[in-house]
DNA sequence: TTTTCAAATGAACATTTGTTCAGTTACATG
DNA sequence: CATGTAACTGAACAAATGTTCATTTGAAAA
């Protein structure tokens, strides 16, 4: 269930899927849905929030550590290695936040900014040991972030490209942005 | 009621908001709207071609030339200026694809195609002339529109940076971003 | 004043929506 | 076999949806 309905909102958007959609993507009656979710909101809710609980556990376990450059590195790799996989389930977490009630919303963009505030320890970690040139640490990792999102919106498992592959353009593209090219 | 149906919309989404609710915006009834659109789709459809076709227009008015950093630096500063006070419209030109039909997404696609490729032809001429460091520069153009685009998620009006400040700290990431820092 | 006509109304339509629930099923436990 | 129980069905509900249209409105043109 929770990955039709993760295919499904990904492909229509929350609002433009019904629960009979998603019962019959799953093979079954309506009412039977209402066994493991008490609405749709707290299922959409959900859905956002294992993949952001998710997200926040394996940059954990990453346990980086080290220089800035080497951190950094490590962030960006782990950014592309695990969300590129999880395509559907970025997507709907940057898109479908609008559709939460204000106490899930809360919820949700509180994991987004621990999210954000780890890669921004890591810039003001490299403007202190002098190898990051940055203007504004905040926006700077926003702006990282949306970077590297940007790949979920053309990847295709199909493509020409392999994830190591895309992951050497993208890291290149973050260290020039910081300020540590050559 | 294009302004009242661009606030709803990327507020809410498009399937999330309702005629009614745009009338009511408009301070109408549901059938008024009728006089002004055939669907709900046209509707939506219009909405983003119309940016599209402004955003077309508008990068050519700026008639980029010169070496590649000048053009580059131009695209980028164009796109903030020209986005930032358009933060509804981006939003909604990203995310209501899914909602077009085939036809109407084809033609929107196309569209935003012809602006990457503006971008991609800026950055293959980098290359030609030495200045950039890239490493494939279709996934180049649109990593750079993503961190761009990027700003309309956290930008407000009312906040601590002027439009200038902003276009500045991002044209310094594209540069980098390219391998033009020093 | 009368005529004209585009624009807005407001009620109606057939569907579809999220959600509930009494009843059925199927299967594991005794 | 009998019993219990968790899962699923299928129908139902009020509310909301996009869209249509006969009617009214209001102001400009005659």
């Amino acid at each position: 269930m929770r990955a039709a309905a993760v295919r499904l909102i990904a492909q229509h958007g929350c609002a433009a899927v019904s629960m009979r959609q998603i019962a019959a993507e799953v093979g079954v009656q309506v009412g039977a849905l209402y066994n493991y979710t008490p609405d749709k909101q707290s299922l959409l809710c959900q859905l956002m929030e294992t993949h952001m609980a998710d997200l926040l556990a394996h940059l954990e376990a990453e346990d980086l550590k080290g220089s800035a450059p080497k951190q950094l590195e490590g962030f960006a790799r782990f950014h592309m290695r695990f969300n590129i996989p999880r395509k559907d389930e970025v997507f709907i977490s940057y898109m479908e936040l609008r559709n939460l009630t204000p106490e899930n919303f809360a919820k949700i963009e509180s994991m987004r900014r621990t999210y954000e505030d780890r890669l921004e320890a890591i810039l003001t970690q490299g403007e202190d040991e002098g190898v990051f040139v940055i203007a504004d640490s905040r926006i700077t990792a926003m702006a990282l972030i949306s970077l590297l999102n940007g790949v979920i919106n053309w990847y295709r498992p199909e493509g020409r490209l392999t994830i190591q592959g895309i992951e050497k353009i993208y890291w290149d593209l973050v260290r020039g942005a910081v300020g540590m090219r050559g």
